[in-house]
DNA sequence: ATTCATGCAAATCGTTTGCAACCCA
DNA sequence: TGGGTTGCAAACGATTTGCATGAAT
C-alpha cells in the first residue's frame, strides 16, 4: 500500500536504488501541491522554476517517469499532444475515468469504477485479461447542460 | 446517415464547401485500403508518398482534419505521442473501445458497446450527458495469456 | 476572376539526449 | 571515491505555418 506523502519519498527512491536529491523533491512538492490538476510536464516544470529557479527542464522531464514509477503520479492523456500528471490517490487501484465537457472543457473525475462487469464480458469474448483501463466521457456537463 | 465509399467524397467536400482535389482523394483512398489500422499521420504521409510522390506532407496533415469532420476518420491516440487514425465504420455511432495487449503490443477492436449502463449512472450521479468515450483496456491478450 | 489548396521550407512545440560538472551514498 | 544526477544547449520528431504558385469553381 503506498502513502502519498512527501516524507517517503526518500524511503520510495532509496529502495529503487534512486538518489535522494533536492530537484526530485522539488517535483513532488510541487505535484501535491496541484492534487486534482492535470499538469503538463511544461506546467509543472514552470511551477517548479517559479519556487526553485535552479532546477532545469530535463531534469522535470527526467523526474516524472520516476514519481510515476514509484507510484505518486500517473499520466493523463487528454489528446492535446502533451503528456499530463495527475496525483495518484492513495488507496486507488485503478485509473479513474474522467468526464470532459465539450462547452466548458471542464473536467471532473468519476469516483466510481463501474466496470467490472465490461470487463468480464470481455474476458469471456475476448479471451483478453484486463489490468488496467483509461476511460474518457466526452459530453455536456450539468452546468453547461442548464444553459 | 453516412457511407465510407470514395465516392461519395466529392459530394462531401461540396457540401461542406471545401473544393475537390486530387490529394484529398488520394489520402483518402491510402486510409481506406488500411481498414482496421491505426495509422499515424506520418505513415498516411508515406503511404500517400509512395503511390502519389508529389504529394506534400503538409497536404496530408491538412487532409485527415478534413476527413475527420467529413465522418471518414476519426483519431485514435495510443500514448505514443502522435496522432492516429482508423477508419470509421459505417453506421457506427460511437468509437469502439481498444484492447491494447501490454505483451505483445497487438490491438484489438471490442465490437460491443456495453457502456449504456455506465452512462446511465453517469448522467444520474453527475448530470453530465455523455455524447461519445474513449475507452482503452490494457491487460494481456488471449495468444499471450496462453505463453 | 476569385478563392481556396498546394508544396516547400522554415518555424514551432514538447520532449530527449550528450556531455562536462556536480553531488549523494 | 564513484556512479547516479544535474543543467545546459543542441538534437529530435511530429506537426504547423507563411508564402508564392497553382488549381478548382
Amino acid at each position: 500500500m503506498l502513502s502519498n506523502s512527501k516524507d517517503d519519498l526518500s524511503q520510495l527512491l532509496r529502495e529503487k536504488g534512486y538518489k535522494i536529491t533536492e530537484q526530485r523533491k522539488a517535483v513532488l512538492e510541487i505535484v501535491m501541491e496541484h492534487d486534482g490538476e492535470h499538469l503538463s510536464s511544461q506546467e509543472i516544470y514552470e511551477l517548479v522554476k517559479k519556487k526553485y529557479p535552479d532546477v532545469g527542464v530535463a531534469t522535470v522531464y527526467r523526474t516524472l517517469p520516476v514519481l510515476e514509477e514509484l507510484g505518486y503520479v500517473y499520466t493523463v492523456d487528454l489528446g492535446d499532444g502533451c503528456a499530463r500528471y495527475e496525483l495518484q490517490r492513495e488507496g486507488q487501484q485503478h485509473r479513474h475515468h474522467h468526464l470532459i465537457c465539450e462547452c466548458c472543457g471542464e473536467i471532473t473525475e468519476v469516483k466510481d469504477d463501474l466496470l467490472d462487469e465490461i470487463e468480464k464480458k470481455i474476458y469471456d469474448n475476448y479471451g483478453f485479461t484486463i489490468k488496467d483501463h483509461r476511460v474518457k466521457f466526452y459530453g455536456i456537463c450539468s452546468k453547461c447542460g442548464k444553459c
